[in-house]
DNA sequence: GTTTACCTTTACGTTAACGTCAACCTTAAG
DNA sequence: CTTAAGGTTGACGTTAACGTAAAGGTAAAC
C-alpha cells in the first residue's frame, strides 16, 4: 500500500487562499508552472501546485518574473542528471543570490528614508495642529 | 552670497552612472519625476535631479511602480502645510513599510530555498563527477 | 425546474516601462 | 567641410501579467 490521499483543492478555494484571482491562477498553468489533474473539464490542485502557487507569488512579491519562478522549478524538477543544467541552475541561484543581497540594502536604505520622512510629517502636522 | 555653483550632468553621464538608457531617463521626466533645466534644447542635470533618479531607480529594484515614487516626491516636496496631505502620506508610507517588511520575509525564505537548492545542485553534480 | 454558485474556454483590452526607429540639430576634431 | 559623438523630438512597437467580457456547462438548493 503506498497508495497516499492527497488533499486536493479547487481553483477558488487557491484563489481565495491565496488572495488571487482565479483568471490568474489560469495564466500560470497557461505558463506551465502549474499542472492541475482535471476531473471532467474542472481542475483539481494537489498539495504539489499548492506549493508551487505560494513560490510563485512569494517570487513575485520580491521581484521575480513568473518565467524566472517557472525556469527555477524547471531546473529544480529535471536537473537531476544533466551537468550542464546543474551549473546553469548554479549560476542562476548565485546570480539571484546577488539580487536579492542589493535588495535587502535598498530595502534598508529605503525604511530609514520613510522613517525620516514620518518623522518630518508627524512634525509638521503637529505644527498645524497648534496653530 | 548665497550663490552656490552645483555639479551638472549630461543625460549622457547619467545614463552611465546609473546604467539606464537615456531614454528611461527622458522617459522619467515625462512622468514628472526629473525636471532638468535646459541649455538650449540640451537637458541639464543638477544634484537634486541626480539624486531622485537615484531613489527611482532604488525603488525600482524593491518594486516600487515610477508612479508611488513620484507620489512619495511629490507629497515630500509639497506637503509641508496641506495635513490631509500629510496624513495620506502617512499612511502610504505606513503601508509600503508594511510591504517591506512583508518583503523581508520573502527574501530570507527565498534564500534559505535558494541555498538548499545550490546543495542540492552540488551533490548531485559530486555524484555525476564520480561515477 | 429554475435560481445560485462555481466552473469552463475563447479572445480581445489594458497598463507599465521602456525599446526602437526616424529625422534632425550641434559642436569639436581632423 | 565633413565626419563623429553626443544631443533633440516624435511616434509606433513590445512584453509581462493579468483584466474583462461573452457564452456556456453542471450541480446542489430551493
Amino acid at each position: 500500500m503506498t497508495e497516499t490521499i492527497l488533499k486536493t483543492y479547487t481553483i477558488g478555494e487557491l484563489a481565495k487562499e491565496f488572495n488571487v484571482t482565479t483568471r490568474a491562477i489560469r495564466f500560470y498553468e497557461d505558463k506551465g508552472i502549474l499542472n492541475p489533474s482535471r476531473q471532467g473539464q474542472k481542475r483539481i490542485y494537489g498539495p504539489r501546485d499548492r506549493i508551487l502557487l505560494k513560490l510563485t507569488l512569494r517570487g513575485k512579491r520580491i521581484g521575480f518574473t513568473l518565467a524566472e519562478s517557472q525556469k527555477l522549478f524547471d531546473m529544480y524538477q529535471h536537473g537531476e542528471d544533466n551537468k550542464d543544467q546543474l551549473e546553469t541552475m548554479l549560476a542562476t541561484l548565485d546570480e539571484k543570490d546577488a539580487l536579492l543581497a542589493q535588495q535587502k540594502l535598498d530595502i534598508e536604505e529605503m525604511e530609514a528614508e520613510l522613517q525620516a520622512a514620518r518623522e518630518r510629517c508627524l512634525t509638521a502636522i503637529k505644527k498645524i495642529d497648534n496653530i
